[in-house]
RNA sequence: AGCGGCGUAGCUCAGUGGUAGAGCAGGAGAAUCAUAAUCUCUUGGCCGGGGGUUCAAGUCCCUCCGCCGCUACCA
């Protein structure tokens, strides 16, 4: 396919680019952010160590209404409001020792220019077009109604009358890229990984695709990149914030730079943002002629002692204090061991203690702690010289295990099968363990004779642990580079290592050891109520908290309650909307007058035993048009996605009495 | 509802038509270099239920039950 100058190809290095997503500046990074970032770091410190050359992007998504709502609400401009929420992303991204090579942010002037860049090219190439529809404005307010949302030519929102307005918007013709797309799927199936993931994006493919509104009036949303062509739309967030893949390599302004990097390696993302990645971006990608990314990774998410986690729960963790509280090097092996990437997992104290203790202090500290006693002890605190016609079998298959990890390892990390990688680790780590105990050194140094059988042990030993940790690096950089320098061997490693540092014999005799303090210290096992452990644990430290509660209050005032008119209700008729199972269509009587409302119960009850019901309406709930019903209101019932109980009164009350 | 996936040891999960496995937890022992860390042995299974194909089914097919994901209206 690319022409191959020889002279180039030769010089030319093996190169990886990787992304996370960029994260929206609204949200307080937490342990989702970090799995993503600490995966994508894992990847990158392990691409580099076999010698590519390495791009890594991460970076924060910072316009958009929420941004421009939050800043108000502040009562700062939209810049400085990202300027002081970038700063948490960045902290975290130290703490966790993450070594990206850049850091894009999408106010920045550089990926402002591509933006515009790319929306001007999609003009040139035709496939952007405007188109108008109708709908209702409401001054005061600055906000576009669609017919759907007004109520009685009044602004749902503040009851004021509303003015007609024909709006008009960009559209993306996305759908001319369905079958492209559909087919580059089907050929490569590495493309999206995991395969579910894969088969639900050809799922979503089935259907017919529409085009993609890719514009917002400025009138409207003022916080975003201008239209280069049409001063009177901002860029909407999504082509906005995907662009940052391609315009931090230097697309549109370093032509050079971007060949080198683009197409990307790997893009890793949530589950969440599977089809804006998928979909809107391959599209995107297409119609500007561009190369597809290599492989697109959903990961999973993790829940919290089996929860999921969310700001009302107030079980969010934070990565800081966990990285704090356990180190971030056992922080970032718990998240890549403990689930397989791509699957959901459960994070908790408990899950994170066994997997401390047994893994890092016991199987693998230990094994370092007592390799270097032995090697201070019975070797002077020199690294010693292995005496070739002392090897035994036993000695050479470790180095055998060792030198397969190259390959072994190599296959699960090019899978993004990070928890296999560690096994295939750790069957060195159990083997050198077993290896002590086998070749008891303890017993060969009462006797002179045994020597250089000791000898030959102990640099074993030394030479495993040595070339563990260049496999440990890319989980646990800091420890791997602890066990490197305490065992004698002074490579730093996070400089590109050379291929044959993977060798078995690089760790020279008669360097003096220097063993320090355990590189993973037992600790407690979790004691009282997990779940109160966990919330306490979650809770974040002081500058992240700072910026929590500026953005993100979870208590509400008095007066914010009361905004909420909840009404007695009395059901007087209930039928099921047809062609659905949840929807049921409920009149309800407030006493003043009968609520037409759309409720998502039917699964659980029957619409005859409803009827004379007495329910709770949040009555001043902003309307709705449900399967071509209008809905006025919202009964309130417990239960998460399945509705458990309807809420009701135990004594009886009339309708449209206030409920405080 | 449509499409897809899962159900295997107390827990988390591997398992390729041919003798059911690993880690953790549980039980017994050995050793003393080590962070009481390690090592050895070991208990534990209607492989969700039922039917079928096959010399042979955890594995393939059908069906039922239960759970999950995506999609569609969850106000």
């Amino acid at each position: 396919m690319k022409p191959s100058p020889k002279k180039k190809t030769s010089h030319k290095r093996k190169t990886f680019y990787i992304t996370t997503p960029i994260y929206y500046v609204n949200d307080v990074p937490h342990i989702g952010h970090a799995y993503t970032t600490v995966a994508a770091d894992v990847l990158a410190r392990y691409k580099r160590l076999r010698g590519y050359e390495t791009f890594f992007l991460t970076g924060t998504d910072e316009h958009g209404q929420k941004v421009q709502q939050a800043a108000s609400h502040h009562g700062v401009d939209p810049q400085m409001y990202a300027d002081r929420m970038v700063v948490a992303f960045k902290e975290l991204w130290e703490h966790l020792t993450i070594s990206n090579s850049d850091f894009v942010r999408t106010t920045e002037e550089r990926h402002k220019r591509v933006v515009q860049a790319v929306l001007q090219k999609l003009q040139e190439r035709n496939v952007l077009y405007q188109a108008s529809y109708e709908g209702w404005y409401c001054l005061p307010d600055e906000r576009f109604w669609t017919s759907e949302d007004v109520v009685d030519g009044k602004c749902p929102e503040c009851g004021r009358p509303v003015e007609p307005l024909s709006e008009s918007n960009y559209f993306f013709k996305m759908s001319a890229y369905q079958d492209r797309l559909k087919r580059h799927i089907r050929k490569h199936p590495k493309f999206i990984q995991p395969e579910s993931r894969r088969n639900e994006v050809m799922g979503f493919l089935e259907r017919p695709l529409k085009d993609l509104c890719i514009s917002r009036p400025r009138a409207r949303l003022s916080w975003g990149i201008p239209f280069p062509f049409d001063p009177d739309y901002v860029t909407y967030v999504w082509v906005d914030a995907l662009v940052n893949y391609i315009s931090a390599p230097g697309y549109g302004s370093d032509e050079r730079r971007f060949k080198k990097w683009w197409p990307a390696d790997v893009h890793l993302a949530g589950k969440d943002i599977l089809t804006t990645h998928a979909v809107y971006w391959s599209a995107l990608l297409m119609a500007l002629g561009l190369e597809l990314p290599k492989t697109l990774f959903a990961h999973g998410w993790w829940t919290v002692d089996g929860e999921k986690m969310s700001k009302s729960r107030g079980n969010v963790v934070d990565p800081n204090t966990m990285a704090a509280e356990y180190g971030t090097d056992a922080f970032r092996y718990f998240l890549l061991r403990e689930v397989p990437f791509g699957q959901d997992g459960d994070f908790s104290k408990a899950a994170v203690t066994t997997r401390y203790n047994s893994e890092l202090a016991n199987d693998l500290g230990n094994l370092f702690s007592r390799t270097l006693t032995m090697i201070e002890r019975y070797s002077g605190g020199v690294v010693p010289k292995p005496h070739p016609k002392a090897v035994k079998t036993d000695d050479r298959r470790m180095a055998a295990l060792a030198k397969e990890l190259y390959k072994t390892v190599g296959q699960e990390m090019d899978r993004f099968a990070f928890h296999r990688a560690l096994r295939e680790i750790w069957t060195l780590v159990d083997f050198a363990n077993r290896y002590v105990e086998q070749n008891a050194p303890w017993n060969l140094a009462k006797a002179p004779k045994n020597q250089a059988r000791l000898d030959t042990v102990l640099y074993h030993l030394a030479e495993t642990l040595r070339i563990l940790a260049i496999y440990l690096f890319p989980f646990m950089p800091t420890t791997a580079q602890r066990m490197v320098t305490e065992i004698g061997w002074t490579t730093p490693l996070d400089q590109a290592i050379k291929p044959m540092d993977y060798h078995w014999g690089k760790l020279k005799p008669g360097r003096p050891v220097q063993k320090g303090k355990p590189l993973f210290p037992r600790m407690e096992p979790p004691t009282g109520i997990t779940k109160q452990e966990t919330v306490e644990a979650a809770t974040p430290s002081k500058e992240i908290r700072m910026e929590s509660t500026q953005t993100e209050p979870s208590l509400i005032t008095m007066d914010e309650f009361r905004r909420l008119e909840l009404r007695v209700g009395r059901v007087v008729s209930a039928e099921k909307v047809a062609g659905t199972d949840k929807l049921l269509k409920l009149s309800v009587d407030i006493g003043t007058e009968i609520r037409p409302v759309v409720a998502g119960i039917a699964t659980r009850y029957a619409p005859d035993l409803l009827i004379g019901k007495m329910v709770i309406l949040v009555a001043n709930l902003k309307p709705a048009v449900i399967r071509g019903i209008e809905s006025r209101g919202m009964i309130l019932a417990a239960g998460d996605k399945e509705v458990e109980a309807l809420a009701t009164f135990l004594e009886p009350v009339k309708p449209g009495s206030r409920v405080k």
